[in-house]
RNA sequence: GGUCCGGUAGCUCAGCUGGAUAGAGCAUCAGCCUUCUAAGCUGAGGGUCAUUGGUUCGAAUCCAAUCCGGAUCACCA
């Protein structure tokens, strides 16, 4: 249990003997003490003053002597100031805290629950390689999977991918036009850049078309409807429908170099899957749900034989659900699929990471599946992350300003390099750690950086600031474990008296924000919410990083303070490797 | 126009279930390596928390209005 779970019973019990009535936690609010007062928690009495009719100072006195009384093993002293209980919790608590935990390296994480959920992440499209939105969808995604296992869940990582439709025609078609059979290996390219480059190819025809028609006088809309190259891809679509074999084949051959692509990007940046769906098997899955909720009323269909739904109601509009010629759309076979994970998995919840430009489709899907009586509705959840936007603005591929995700994994690991060359702290390593060193602080650095923003915010990536490998970043709380470590290699760290007369401020403070650590992970997993980890983890290693140069721990005043100061270490190193694991990033032993 | 999201230091962001003098990092300036890794530490300057009004003992935080920015409202996915 947490020391402020501990300290809102205390408080509830002390009051409940003290005014003969029943409080609950709600009745007050316990803050962390500002570092200017003396005392490790503070209990804000204001909103006791009017039911107890008393002073805040007279209420404080009487709680923090009841505290003290009741519970002498967990609270030393009080203080109040400004109708602020502020109390501090004795160095008992903490040492054997401590004691228990310096080496469990799973503090902070709870056993199995029994439940389980999908967390959907990714969701790449086969006509061009995965660039800086798609590395902040997989970082959370993975990050988000790893706090919820921390949590006690059971989580299923799964992929859609976006393998077909007009997008991916666009690609073939260009290379049928203008690749006189290259393929990537004939050029030497990665498959995905492969594929991406003719659908700027196709892009570029097609406004070349749009306006040799415009100038023969055409209007903008039909030009663009009748840009020869448009209706080659449209027939193509037609044709991959109706599965025209010499289309399939070469769909299937496309795709395959982008997936060949694609392993290698996840690859190097640790993403992977526990199942992957494609939109090619599950395009056609909804269908049966429509009729079912024609037969339920909850959609109706229109003359034209176009079935919809009616959400205005619900202050959203009408939605088609399935064309008049009968074919689905988007939404049709994402009700679908949403109906087979919960039938192949049978999940608990079902976490969706997609940008926020589709937090209108996803309401829509919720409530269509709340409409129809699905029982998964309510557990759909989408997690809604903000587009990552450069110092200039949007990225455009039109103006070449799309960062590409392989770029810029191979540009971070190089920076690490160059630093960690610049110190020259690891000459005796071999190329095989060297590369894995600059691997683990260049994707530490990009992970972290993309991770410490709340996802639901939109954010601004600064390449200058991401390559930074100091302050708010992923280096330097490797840096810190890897400080802790070289202590611990040459320390021996026996299970002896650690008990020590009292804590240092530097010693506590790093004690309370260690024992903070469960209640993180705890509040991450309820806001899935990566950057909460981040800002902890930091904080952390800030904390020990002032402890560290203020105090000496090898070689401490006494025996005693030794083994203290090598446990905190010993705990603060694990605490910081697992919550750099939560984030998806690996901790490096020397750097 | 409707709906949703955002606006906090020069820049990037925390803080938002109301609490004490609004916090970090970067950048700027001044210090700290003969001792456990200086990718570190200490300190300084830097704020009309978009604006206005309301609720309250107390508002960056809640409510309303306004201004600014973004997303979305396809028989595209």
């Amino acid at each position: 249990m947490s020391i402020v779970k501990h300290l809102q019973e205390a408080v509830v019990d002390t009051l409940s003997k003290l005014y003969n009535n029943t409080f609950t936690e709600k009745d007050f609010q316990i803050n962390q003490t500002k570092t200017e007062f003396e005392g490790d928690y503070t209990v804000v009495l204001f909103s006791l003053v009017k039911s107890l009719k008393q002073s805040p100072d007279s209420i404080g006195n009487e709680l923090g002597e009841g505290l003290i009384k009741n519970h002498p093993h967990l609270f030393t002293s009080f203080n109040i100031i400004k109708g602020f209980l502020n109390v501090t919790i004795s160095d008992v608590y903490w040492i054997s805290l401590l004691k228990r935990n310096y080496h469990d390296i799973c503090f902070g994480k709870q056993a199995m629950n029994g439940k389980k959920v999908m967390v959907e992440y990714s969701s790449p499209n086969t006509n061009k390689p995965l660039h800086l939105g798609h590395l902040r969808n997989n970082f959370l995604g993975w990050s988000v999977a790893e706090i919820l296992k921390a949590n006690g869940y059971e989580v299923i990582k799964s992929c859609i991918v976006n393998d077909r439709g007009i997008h991916i025609c666009k690609s073939m078609i260009a290379w049928q036009l203008f690749a006189n059979g290259a393929t990537p290996v004939s050029t030497n390219t990665k498959g995905d850049h492969f594929v991406g480059e003719y659908y700027v190819k196709f892009n570029d025809e097609y406004k070349k078309q749009i306006k040799e028609l415009m100038d023969q006088g055409a209007s903008e809309a039909d030009a663009e409807k009748n840009a020869p190259i448009m209706l080659q891809t449209q027939q193509m679509l037609q044709d991959w429908e109706a599965g025209k074999p010499e289309v399939i084949q070469l769909w299937k051959e496309m795709n395959g170099w982008v997936y060949a692509g694609f392993d290698v990007t996840y690859k190097s940046i640790g993403s992977d899957f526990d199942k992957t769906y494609y939109e090619s098997n599950t395009y056609l899955l909804g269908k049966d749900i429509v009729q079912a909720g024609l037969d339920k009323n909850v959609f109706y269909k229109k003359e034209d034989g176009s079935v919809w739904i009616d959400l205005t109601a619900d202050g959203l509009d009408e939605k088609l659900v399935l064309r008049k010629d009968g074919t689905s759309v988007y939404i049709t076979q994402d009700i679908g699929l949403a109906q087979q994970k919960y039938d192949q998995y049978k999940i608990d919840q079902s976490i969706y990471v997609i940008g926020d430009e589709q937090n209108y489709h996803m309401k829509v899907l919720k409530l269509i599946a709340q409409k129809l009586g699905l029982p998964y509705a309510d557990h759909i959840y989408h997690l809604s992350y903000g587009m990552v936007e450069l110092p200039t603005g949007k990225m455009k591929s039109r103006e070449g300003t799309v960062v590409d995700a392989d770029d810029l994994v191979k540009e971070m690991i190089d920076t690490a390099r160059h630093h960690t060359e610049a110190l020259g702290k690891v000459k005796d390593f071999d190329a095989d750690e060297l590369d894995a060193l600059y691997r683990t602080i260049g994707l530490g650095a990009m992970k972290f950086y993309l991770l410490r923003v709340d996802p639901k915010k939109k954010m601004i990536f600064n390449p200058e600031d991401s390559i930074d490998f100091h302050g708010f970043t992923g280096p330097f709380v490797q840096y810190t474990y890897a400080r802790i470590k070289s202590i611990l290699r040459k320390q021996s760290l026996n299970n002896q008296e650690a008990v020590s007369d009292a804590l240092l401020p530097l010693e506590k403070e790093l004690m309370v924000v260690l024992e903070q650590f469960p209640s993180a992970i705890e509040s991450a997993a309820a806001e899935l919410n990566p950057s909460a980890i981040a800002n902890y983890v930091f904080l952390l290693a800030k904390t020990f990083n002032s402890l560290y140069t203020e105090h000496s721990i090898a070689n401490a005043e006494t025996a005693e303070k030794r083994a203290l100061r090598l446990q905190l270490s010993s705990m603060t190193a694990n605490v910081l490797e697992s919550g750099m694991q939560l984030l998806g990033i690996n901790v490096p032993e020397r750097m």
